[in-house]
DNA sequence: CTACGCCCTCACGTTACGTGAGGGTCAACC
DNA sequence: GGTTGACCCTCACGTAACGTGAGGGCGTAG
C-alpha cells in the first residue's frame, strides 16, 4: 500500500546507504532526516529527495560533525560551508597530530617493555613468564588432551639445552613470519596462492623445531591461535583479520603437503 | 580524622592528577581503582600504591583504551603488554590514515565550494547570500542601533561600484590577514606585540575601506566577532582561540592609536 | 488460514563521566 | 558551644548515536 511509487521503506532505504533502519528511526526521530509521507498504517516512506538528503548526511558525518551540527549545516541554505569545513579541517588536523604523537610514545613504549623483558629474562620463554607458561600449559591439556601433554612433553625435552637467546631467535623468526603473513593479507593474497603456502611451510618448520604435530594436529593450530585470549591479541596485533587467515592457509598446508 | 598520614582524599588525588573528582569516584565504581581505605564516615582515602596505579591508568587512557581494557591490563600481571600495545596502535595508525583521508577529501570539497560560488555571484557580497547579508544587517540594528545602521549606509555607498572581484579581493586579503593573525597566535606572540599591532593596523584600515567606525565603535569589533555564531564559526576556522586574541589586538590598537 | 517478513512504538543498555540535589563531616573561628 | 564554609558522601538523571530486544500490527504467498 505506497500511495506514492517513487518511494522506499526504511529497510530499501537503509539498504541503499547501508545503515541500520534503527539509523532511520532515530534520525527521524531528531529531525534530521523526516520521510517524504507517512501512510496511514504508520509507515516512513522516503522519496528521492530524501535520499538525497541523506547522501549529505552521511557525507558530514564521515568527517564526524555531529548530527546536530549536520542539521543545522543542511537546514540554513546561507551557511558558510567552507568556513565550517575550513574549521573542521582545523580539528581534523589537530587529532591526526595528536595521533601521531600518541603512535611515537606507544613505539617508545613497546621497545623499552621489550628491552626490560629482554634484561630480565629468568625463566622465560620468549617473554613468557612461567606463570603464564604453565597456564598455557593448562589449557592445551584441558583442550585437546594427551596428544598436547606430549607435545608439551616434547618442546620441553627439545629446548633444554636452549637459552634466551635461542627463544629470543624463534620469537623474533615468528614475529617476522607474522608480519609477512599479514602482509600478504593486507594485499588481498588468498591463503592458497603459493606464496603464503611458502610461509606456511616456514610456519611448519619453525613448530616442528618445538614438537612434531600429526597433519591433523598440525591443521588445527590456526584455530588455537583464536582460541585463547592472548594467542588471539598476539596474532591480532599484526593485523586483525590474522587470526582466520592463518588458520587458512594452515589448514590448506597440512591437507596439501602433510597427509600426501 | 585520617587514620593513616600518606592518605589523599579524593579532591587532593584529582588536583595532583588533573582530573575531576567525579572520574575517582566512577573508577571506585567500576572496580578501576579502588581507594586504599574508606573512613568510617564514606571517606576515600588514597595511599601511594593508587597514585601509580592511577598514573598507568591515565598512560593507557591516553591511547584512547577503554577504561575496561585498562582494568584487564593492569590486573593481569603476565599480559603481554607489547602485544597489546603493537595491537593498540595498528588501531592508532589506522585512525590516522583514515584521518589524513578525510583531510584531503575536505580539501577538495572546501575548494569546489568555493569555486562555485565564485563562479555563481548573483548578489553576493564576498561570498555571503543576500539573506544573510539582510540577517547580518538585522542583527548589527538590534545589536548596535543607530551607529550600526550608519555605518551599514556609508559601506553600502562605499561599495556600490564594486564588481564581484573586489569584494573577493578584499575577501582574499581579510583570509590572509586572519591566516597571519592566527600564526602569530600559534607562535605565542603577545597581542600588544609590534608585529600584531601592525597587522591591527592593516584591519583598521580594511574596516576603513567599508566604514569609518568611531575608536570606540572600533575598539568593541573584535567582540563582535565572537557574538554572532556566524563570525564566530568563519574566525575560528583559521584558529579556535583568534576571536579574544583579535578582539584584544583590536581594543589594543585602538586605544594606542586612536583615541590620541 | 497460517506462516513469514516487514513495519511500528516503547524502552533500556552502552561509555565515561558532568551536573546538580539533598544531606553528613571537618576544621576553624567567634 | 555554635556557626560558617569547604569538603565529603550517595543517588540519579543527562549526554551521542544508535544497538537490541519486547510486544504487537500489517501484508501476502502458499
Amino acid at each position: 500500500m505506497r500511495p506514492n511509487p517513487e518511494s522506499y521503506t526504511v529497510r530499501q532505504v537503509a539498504g541503499f546507504a547501508k545503515i541500520s533502519v534503527r539509523a532511520l528511526h532515530f534520525y527521524d526521530e531528531i529531525g534530521l532526516l523526516r520521510p517524504a509521507y507517512t501512510g496511514a498504517n504508520g509507515y516512513r516512506y522516503y522519496g528521492s529527495e530524501e535520499l538525497r538528503r541523506l547522501q549529505d548526511i552521511l557525507f558530514y558525518r564521515e568527517f564526524g560533525f555531529a548530527l546536530d551540527e549536520i542539521r543545522r549545516l543542511l537546514d540554513s541554505p546561507g551557511f558558510d560551508r567552507p568556513a565550517t569545513l575550513r574549521s573542521h579541517r582545523r580539528q581534523l588536523k589537530a587529532q591526526a597530530g595528536r595521533i601521531e604523537q600518541l603512535i611515537q610514545t606507544i613505539d617508545q613504549t613497546i621497545m623499552s617493555e621489550e628491552k626490560k623483558t629482554a634484561m630480565n629474562p629468568k625463566k622465560m620463554y620468549a617473554g613468557v613468564s612461567p606463570k603464564k607458561q604453565a597456564e598455557y600449559e593448562k589449557y592445551l591439556t584441558d583442550r585437546y588432551g594427551e596428544c598436547a601433554t606430549k607435545g608439551i612433553a616434547e618442546s620441553k625435552q627439545k629446548t633444554r639445552g636452549w637459552g634466551p637467546a635461542d627463544f629470543a631467535r624463534e620469537k623474533a623468526g615468528n614475529d617476522e613470519l607474522n608480519r609477512e603473513f599479514a602482509c600478504l593479507l593486507e594485499a588481498g593474497v588468498p591463503p592458497e596462492d603459493p606464496a603464503v603456502q611458502a610461509l606456511a611451510a616456514r610456519h611448519h618448520k619453525m613448530v616442528c623445531r618445538f614438537w612434531t604435530p600429526t597433519p591433523k594436529a598440525y591443521a588445527a593450530m590456526g584455530d588455537l591461535y583464536g582460541e585463547h585470549p592472548d594467542f588471539r591479541t598476539y596474532y591480532e596485533g599484526f593485523h586483525p583479520k590474522l587470526v582466520p587467515y592463518l588458520a587458512k592457509a594452515i589448514r590448506l598446508y597440512a591437507e596439501r603437503e602433510l597427509k600426501a
